[in-house]
RNA sequence: GGCCUUGUGGUGCAGUGGAAGCACGCCGCCCUUUCAAGGCGGAGCCGCGGGUUCAAUCCCCGCCAAGGCUACCA
């Protein structure tokens, strides 16, 4: 018998990662076992589904290098349409349960139903009898058992509001035998719901699938993993920010406001480079966005009906429009990412997408999620998908829930980009860099990328850690703010000894002609050794707290050559003055 | 509320009827011009209570906790 699974989103947003996960273990299971894969969209919610979703979650499984064998073609993303039929992938298309319907095939069932009395019309939908005893076998759950007493009848074509469409149970328990699919492997949240599929199957005289439920990924608190984090740490950002902003009430507002109308229209063209494909519409997201945030600034401290009253007051007087903020129907992780982009606060990777943008390697992000759940049973942690295939096995899936580690993702993703070819390095952050941090290849031109890219490859986490440490490198040179601690421990302690040093290497600096890390790691180690200093640290750490306000940077030699002489000097007599006030 | 499922260090996973291992994290030391990396060392775990057994983390029961389902969402 050949292998035959599926993958089979909802295209109500973008690919999340504990569908990613779903997606991976049915391909791996599929390649191991020299069978097919199908890529099976879910639309039958027709308030939530959108185009946009589905072309989402085919731009992020074909990222992530995962392909099927049948389903929409991944080609159709280059101008073509994954829902034209003539160009999907296999035989046992449609692939879009919209497509399905509308040929007819699940009415044709749910009549047979009908006719045989097993299911019935209540109102203007259709009901199926559980009335007997359930029992089915999980390959990771076991044997599972439910008493009739315990079961409803349930819709499985709904009413006129829902189009007429099949329900979710309906419809998949159809597609994986109609599609000849032999092992369905989902996230566990079917579990309970899957004595609703086999009874379904008994009664359409289907052979039952081979039924595999996978552990959720929660999140770190023990939550599930979702949208919800994005809104939390955007209600979080905003309760930092008010907490730290000079100004209060009306006057916070107003400043709020002002600095965004500001920056609008830079904003609207990163919002849509930086999210392309989903679901927003810049504009409303922006003004409601904003009545959001104020809204959420206000309800977390006191009455939110006063609050709502006093904030509406606000608006009106500098003429902003939160009216929308009753009737809008936007996506709140939407907004939640709105907020954290313009308060500059790190997004929480939730969605295919946010790893991406984060800067984690396909194939680390593969590797790590494989890890939640399964495992080799070796012991071997860090492989590549030739590897999970060869090994993927699905008595080996844990039936526990597990917590994602972002921290352990990143150490992963770290040691990958450490060991890689230089080369290969800088062309990947070079890609990155031109989708998400543009203003830094410009600033950094070609010659200054180079060092750059190679000052931080050790360093980084991911391809957007550069970005982060190295800001100082394209920032203005006013820009630079000098943290107290830094500042007392290289500069002014002991009477200031290292503000001495900084003053005579000026000088050496101003004097040097030939301005390259090599030189300019030897002038600063004949400086120390000339002046008798403890070690090369008692000029680089000065030196680098005038270049960056703080203590840290890549090597003191490239450092200085990428930042050039001016900007050196300049930084340097800027932090002399800055200081000795 | 009812039903289903799960419960090994902070997190992810191994493991066994006979005094529990790995990875990430954490702490300390070393190296070092900072950071990161690297090297060395350390703390910390079988949810609780009963049974069965010479012996239980492992088997049984109860409890507790967590997750899921209980939608004309999927």
């Amino acid at each position: 018998m050949t292998v035959v699974t599926r993958f089979a989103p909802s295209p109500t947003g973008n690919l999340h990662i504990g569908g990613a996960r779903t997606a991976l273990f049915a391909w791996a299971f599929a390649r191991k076992h020299s069978g097919q894969l199908i890529l099976r969209l879910e639309d039958t919610d027709l308030a939530r589904s959108t185009p946009e979703s589905t072309r989402g979650i085919i731009r992020d499984l074909t990222w992530l290098g995962l392909d099927w064998d049948q389903g929409p073609n991944p080609k159709s993303l280059d101008g073509g349409d994954p829902y034209d039929r003539s160009s999907q992938l296999g035989d046992k298309g449609p692939y879009f349960q919209s497509q399905r319907h509308a040929d007819g095939i699940y009415d044709k069932l749910v009549q047979k139903l009908l006719d045989e009395g097993k299911a019935y019309e209540e109102d203007d939908a259709v009901r199926f009898r559980m009335d007997r005893d359930i029992a089915f076998d999980d390959v990771v759950y076991g044997h599972i058992e439910v008493k009739a007493a315990d079961l409803e009848d349930f819709i499985i074509r709904k009413g006129e509001k829902g189009g007429k469409l099949p329900t979710f149970h309906f419809a998949v328990t159809v597609d994986d035998a109609l599609m000849g699919v032999t092992h369905v492997i989902r996230g566990q949240e079917h579990l309970t719901n899957t004595s609703k599929h086999a009874a379904l199957c008994d009664a359409l005289g289907f052979d039952r699938p081979q039924w595999v439920h996978l552990p959720s990924i929660m999140n770190s608190d023990g939550s599930k993993m979702s949208k919800r984090d994005i809104v939390k740490a955007a209600r979080k950002a905003a309760k930092t920010i008010q907490n730290n902003s000079q100004h209060s009430g009306e006057e916070f507002v107003r400043s709020f406001i002002e600095q965004l109308r500001a920056e609008t229209p830079k904003l609207k063209a990163d919002v849509e480079r930086l999210l392309p494909d989903s679901l927003l519409r810049a504009d409303a997201i922006i003004e409601d966005g904003l009545a959001r945030y104020l809204v959420e600034v206000k309800r977390s401290s006191s009455k939110p009906e006063k609050a709502l009253a006093q904030l509406s007051q606000y608006a009106d007087a500098i003429g902003a429009d939160i009216s929308k903020l009753i009737t809008a129907e936007i996506d709140d992780a939407l907004v939640g990412r709105i907020y954290l982009y313009l308060l500059k606060f790190p997004i929480p990777e939730i969605e295919v997408a946010d790893f991406k943008r984060s800067g984690y390697l396909q194939s680390v992000v593969l590797n790590y999620i494989a890890l939640l759940g399964w495992n080799p049973g070796d012991g071997t942690e860090r492989f590549d998908l030739d590897f999970l295939v060869e090994h993927f096995d699905l008595k080996r899936i844990g039936k526990k829930n597990s917590q994602f580690d972002r921290v352990k993702l990143a150490k992963f993703n770290a040691e990958v980009l450490a060991e890689m070819e230089p080369a290969k390095f800088k062309s990947l952050l070079k890609e990155h860099f031109a989708t998400y941090r543009p203003d830094y290849l410009e600033k950094l031109g070609d010659a200054g990328f180079e060092l750059f890219a190679t000052a931080y490859q050790a360093r980084s986490q991911t391809l957007d850690t550069p970005a982060d440490l190295g800001r100082f490198f394209v920032c203005s040179d006013d820009e630079i703010e000098y943290n107290d601690k830094a500042v007392k421990k290289n500069l002014t302690k002991n009477d200031g000894e290292g503000l001495n040093v900084l003053k005579q290497f000026r000088e050496v600096l101003a004097g040097c002609e030939d301005w390259t890390a090599d030189t300019l790691h030897g002038l600063i180690e004949s400086f120390t050794a000339e002046k008798e200093l403890k070690n090369m640290g008692s000029v680089a750490q000065p030196l680098r707290v005038a270049m960056t306000g703080n203590a840290v940077s890549p090597e003191i030699g490239p450092t200085l050559e990428l930042l050039g002489k001016q900007t050196v000097l300049n930084r340097i007599d800027r932090c002399i003055t800055t200081v000795s006030q």
